[in-house]
RNA sequence: GCGCCUGUAGCUCAGUUGGUUAGAGCACCCGCCUGAUAAGCGGGAGGUCUCUGGUUCAAGUCCAGAUAGGCGCACCA
């Protein structure tokens, strides 16, 4: 491989062959290159000095394969990375790794076959944690291996890894520091739980498939009787619910505070046949909504808000002994037991908008009893059973009593019938919904109070909300409503996890008198316990095995069972990945790499990473004042998901799912990195369109090679050299080189700007811009001539020095976005200065910069799109040259620019004309000036008056609109009052009112002269016959330089005259060192063409 | 259910602090050019800026509501 060698050394080499067909390989060899000549370690040294640039990696897991949305955050990281080395800024970029959690354990699950908490235990917790320990680096390498493909520049060599000791040990200190400040209690939290499984849930198995089933259950109606005086009619409220074996928990009921609830007297139920009401009636509150849909037929008593029901007292449904449990969070009141309380979140849709409060089995529940400070009851635990026998009455024993140790779903009948029995169910009917079950083991699953630690972030939710909004959030809604909402309803963080696989609590709590403490590190448990035993880790189950003496009572004290939710690991690696303050060096390590100045991650991380950094980081900084009062980042960069071309998410059940390598393969990933950040705004969901990204391969890639293959083909032949001391300054150039130099300085100084304010997508627009439109599609098309035209004097060395500053521009700015195709082009540009991300971001030269050379080219790409039309209209192709093109305008200065001799020159040459007909002020006979108000100016100033103003200006006569143009301002009468109008508040434009085809675009009104004399004639029947015999070179597949004998056979006077009179343009056009020309019918074997005019040619060609 | 984002040409997207002819690229049709050539250029067609209401002299842009999609959170007593 010859080429790795020409990339390093040879200046203006050609791009690799197969560049633009299969780009994939020509990326390959540049990463060869970094290798083997360690471009990132070296650029990672050179900057040793910068100032930081701190990028904190969000650590991915290694246990699933990364697909194109990583893709999409790496690229978008590496980016801003990149650009920030440009600017000088030491970023060190730190790879890690998150390996505890769930999703391990589950994957593990599934490679051994087996299933749930006792079996896990049976088959030993010890050997199950070694295989989580290994099957998070099952795709280690596919993450490697695409991180480098794609060029992400991490460095993988110190990867931080969270179940590492030091990392443990890190959090462990963390942990101990909360803890003493008060900040670690225990609580209880509901969550769905499994008790065949011992567990609880999380939201990620509760949306498993197959989890809801649709399942028969009680639907009934019972009485909660008001306590106090009752009337000769028994008055209850009246709740509804679908989990009779929770009314033994019951200890509140809810109403929604602003709805209106009903006091109706219906009629008790009486036997078959007998007369309705003749067992009397009873007084009942429901809802108003559903008073008729529950009770059928009533008299309205009268009604309440739910808010007025609040506090009333009822007698509990169940008179039993249920085991109260601590919730942890308060200290319950038991006065507050049986009453009604508010709560939003009741509905109407069903039931009675009465709920029946059992805190420790609902979410809601617990947060109703959590403010009213409720007593919380537990008559089902942790197996889903009965933990005492229930009996409301005496009597209920005949119905066989809801005894200890039943399953809670075969409680229900006995339940039922019981409370049927002592006349407090209203209903009772079956209905069919749907329920979750277990995806293990497909039990039914029930809501449950499990004893859990939390953190109190509450605490700091204050400093949290302050901190917030510090932070430079992309987009700023993320950071201010979702991320600030989600801050401002901060509950308290569950930090436990009843599982195995993670970092284990380092809370020890005595059997004895259950005080507790926390270990502030591996060290501090040894010194606790005399000595750690041997193969000691700081996992489970070893860590389990070690035992403290309780300080208090002499107690054992064992460590809490429960493994910490592993998003506090990724939370807290700003201190972890150092090992701090245990690993030696750390405290300098720490200070120097915080805060972030930048993290970037997917939308789904706000709730995630992004909270858990910002928790761990309010504490933190309040905790150890040197690290300064501030966020944990500064800017937060935040991408969108990527879905299918048709918005789908990608997922392995549709097989929509893009994977990244075949992209790459096929694209190159200059081009996926261009696509992905370029296509639209990075927090946008992206669809991922193949086709557009192959766009973005020809439409970009395709032009900037093209670009580059034209300067580098020329620039050789000539020996250029950049240094060459007679090139011209960019002062002493001609005015196209000037203008291509403004025009790289203005993108220097926007994509500058625009990368350093993390707006990539713009900076990739801007580039895209200036690459396709101005460097390909004006610049080098229009002075192709100048590069290949023989002599090598001062305007050739103008245009390749103009030429290769650009493109050496381009290679530098595109670096960040499109780090292989930079480094191809700059090391082929500047072939002396090693890597292109090695450099120091381009500043502009503002000297450079000529906004009058911007605008008089924009004038003249407007009159040759004119232009071209008019040839349109008329039928006359660009190769038939024209005598003149007449233009009118009001403009004075762009007519000034048009007689000068590169403006118009310009024009001219791009449409094939010989020279301007008339140019000159709008005469009033071919058009005429109108006036239009400009409400931008105007509309401030006059408000509400600007109506009547823009029809006066509309209204303008030609002497004012002369006046106008004439740079003097006019006074306007409204309503009696008089205004000012300068030029700048009025719009002229002009109108064609010719009788013959003429183009305007409100400034200039241009048409053709569209006589023929014969010399033009013949001049384009000359340039027919240079494109047809060009056409025949390449046909016959002669090389460019290919020199040719040309053999021509007219078929008419007329042309033959022309070829005759054009015959050095024509030979000098088509390389032929000789032209026959040849009587009509004498190469009947030839190519023959119709050039219009009537005239037909034959010719033949011969290499010479 | 709650919160956030998005809805502009067939497709993918721009659209400045509100300012009067709403743009680009692709695709399509027509034409051109070709010593950058597995490129390039021009022209054309294509829009009730999702809908309704409001604020304003002026709304794609601001406000409210509706609607569709996406995401997140919660819940189904």
């Amino acid at each position: 491989m010859s080429e790795s060698h020409d990339l390093s050394t040879a200046r203006f080499a050609p791009l690799p062959s197969d560049y633009s067909s299969a780009p994939s390989a020509a990326e390959e060899t540049v990463l060869g290159l970094w290798r083997s000549e360690g471009t990132f370690a070296a650029l990672q040294a050179a900057r040793a000095q910068g100032e930081p640039f701190v990028f904190w990696e969000g650590p991915p897991t290694a246990n699933g394969k990364p697909g194109i949305h990583h893709v999409l955050a790496r690229t978008l990281k590496d980016s801003v990375c990149r650009w920030q080395s440009m600017l000088g800024h030491r970023v060190e970029r730190k790879a890690g790794w998150d390996t505890h959690g769930l999703p391990v354990e589950l994957e593990v699950e599934k490679r051994l076959a087996i299933s749930g908490k006792p079996q896990i235990e049976q088959y030993g917790v010890g050997a199950f944690n070694a295989q989580c320990r290994e099957s998070v680096w099952t795709y280690k390498q596919d993450w490697e291996r695409l991180s480098e493909r794609i060029g992400y520049w991490l460095d993988y060599s110190q990867p931080y890894i969270t179940y590492d000791e030091t990392f443990v040990d890190s959090i462990w200190h963390i942990l101990a520091r909360m803890h003493a400040r008060g900040l670690v209690y225990r609580g209880k939290k509901v969550l769905p739980f499994c008790g065949r499984c011992g567990t609880g849930l999380s939201s990620h198995e509760l949306g498993q498939p197959g989890v809801y089933k649709e399942i028969p259950d009680p639907s009934v109606y019972v009485r909660f009787v008001l306590a106090g005086e009752q009337g000769a009619e028994r008055e209850s409220l009246l709740a509804w619910t679908t989990t009779p074996w929770t009314l033994p928990s019951n200890i509140a009921l809810a109403v929604h505070p602003e709805r209106e609830y009903v006091r109706a007297r219906v009629a008790l139920p009486v036997h078959k046949g007998a007369e309705k009401g003749s067992a009397g009636h009873e007084i009942l509150w429901v809802v108003a909504e559903r008073a008729k849909a529950v009770l059928g037929e009533f008299a309205e008593l009268g009604r309440k808000l739910g808010r007025e029901l609040a506090g009333a007292q009822y007698r509990p449904v169940f008179e039993v002994a249920v085991p109260e449990v601590d919730p942890g969070a308060w200290t319950p009141d038991p006065s507050a037991s049986h009453r009604v309380y508010t709560a939003d979140y009741v509905t109407v849709e069903d039931g009675t908008g009465i709920v029946h409060q059992a805190p420790s089995y609902g979410a809601d529940d617990w947060e109703v009893a959590r403010k009213h400070r409720l007593v919380v009851k537990q008559a089902v635990g942790a197996e889903g059973r009965l933990v005492c026998d229930i009996a409301g009455a005496p009597e209920a024993a005949k119905f066989g009593p809801a005894a200890k140790g039943t399953f809670f779903k075969d409680a229900d009948k006995a339940l039922v019938k019981d409370l049927k029995n002592r006349g407090l169910m209203f209903r009772d009917a079956e209905e069919t919904h749907s329920y979750p079950h277990c995806w293990r083991c497909n039990t039914a699953l029930f809501y449950f109070a499990a004893p859990a630690w939390f953190l109190r972030t509450t605490a700091l939710k204050q400093r949290m909300i302050e901190h917030n909004r510090r932070i430079r959030w992309i987009p700023g809604e993320v950071g201010s409503a979702r991320f600030g909402e989600w801050l401002e309803n901060n509950i308290d963080w569950n930090i436990s996890r009843d599982r195995y696989w993670g970092t284990p609590l380092p809370f020890w709590v005595c059997s004895g008198c259950d005080h507790e403490v926390s270990v502030g590190g591996r060290e501090e448990l040894r010194q606790r316990a005399g000595k750690l035993p041997d193969g000691f880790d700081l996992h489970k189950p070893t860590v389990d095995a070690v035992t403290l003496a309780c300080e208090r009572c002499g107690g054992t004290m064992r460590r809490t069972n429960a493994v910490l939710d592993c998003w506090f690991d990724s939370g807290a690696m700003p201190y972890a990945q150092h090992g701090w303050p245990h690993v030696p060096g750390s405290e300098r390590k720490l200070r120097d790499q915080f805060p972030a100045s930048f993290i970037c991650e997917g939308l789904d991380q706000t709730r995630g990473w992004f909270y858990t950094l910002h928790a761990i980081g309010a504490f933190m900084t309040q905790e150890f004042p040197e690290l300064g009062d501030t966020p944990a980042y500064r800017t937060c960069l935040v991408n969108g998901l990527v879905l299918d071309k048709d918005g789908v998410k990608m997922s392995k059940r549709l097989g929509n799912i893009v994977n990244p390598w075949d992209a790459i393969a096929k694209h190159g990933v200059d081009a996926v990195r261009w696509y992905l950040v370029a296509s639209a705004a990075p927090w946008l969901p992206k669809r991922f369109d193949p086709d557009a990204l192959a766009e973005v391969q020809r439409g970009f890639f395709g032009t900037l090679a093209n670009s580059y293959r034209f300067f580098q083909e020329y620039a050789r032949i000539d020996r250029f050299d950049p240094a060459d001391a007679r090139i011209p300054a960019p002062s002493a150039r001609p005015e196209i080189d000037r203008w291509l130099v403004s025009r790289t300085q203005s993108l220097v100084r926007d994509v500058r700007r625009r990368f350093t304010d993390f707006d990539l997508a713009g900076g990739a627009r801007a580039l895209e811009t200036f690459v396709v439109d101005e460097l390909s599609n004006w610049y080098i098309r229009r002075n192709r001539r100048r590069f290949w035209k023989g002599e090598t004097g001062a305007d050739k060395l103008a245009a390749f020095a103009t030429l290769h500053e650009a493109l050496r521009s381009v290679a530098l700015l595109m670096a960040p976005l499109a780090p292989f195709t930079a480094e191809l082009l700059w090391r082929r540009l500047e072939s002396a200065r090693g890597s292109v991300h090695a450099q120091l971001a381009p500043r502009a030269d503002e000297r450079l910069v000529a906004a009058s050379l911007e605008q008089g080219i924009e004038v003249v790409q407007r009159l040759v799109v004119m232009g071209r039309a008019l040839r349109e209209k008329a039928g006359q192709k660009v190769r038939q040259p024209l005598r003149a093109l007449h233009v009118r305008s009001s403009d004075a200065a762009a007519l000034e620019l048009l007689r000068s001799r590169f403006a118009g020159e310009l024009v001219l040459d791009e449409l094939n004309i010989k020279g301007w007909g008339s140019l000159g002020a709008d005469d009033g006979q071919l058009c005429k000036l109108s006036a239009k108000a400009n409400f931008r100016t105007l509309g401030k100033r006059l408000g509400a008056r600007m109506k009547a103003a823009a029809a006066k200006i509309e209204a303008l006569d030609a002497p004012r609109l002369a006046a106008l143009r004439g740079g003097t301002s006019v006074a306007l009468d409204l309503d009696g009052e008089s205004v000012e109008v300068t030029p700048e508040d009025v719009l002229v434009s002009v109108q064609s009112t010719a009788t013959f085809d003429v183009e305007t675009d409100g400034r200039f009104v241009a048409w053709l002269d569209l006589e023929l004399d014969a010399a033009l004639v013949a001049e384009g029947l000359a340039r027919e016959a240079v494109n047809r015999v060009n056409t025949l070179r390449k046909e016959t597949g002669l090389a460019v330089e290919d020199r040719i004998v040309l053999e021509l056979a007219p078929e008419g006077a007329e042309l033959a005259a022309a070829l005759r009179a054009h015959e050095s343009f024509l030979a000098g056009e088509t390389l032929a060192l000789r032209v026959l020309h040849l009587a009509a019918g004498s190469l009947p074997e030839s190519a023959s063409w119709d050039l219009g005019h009537g005239q037909n040619l034959r010719a033949r060609i011969a290499r010479a």
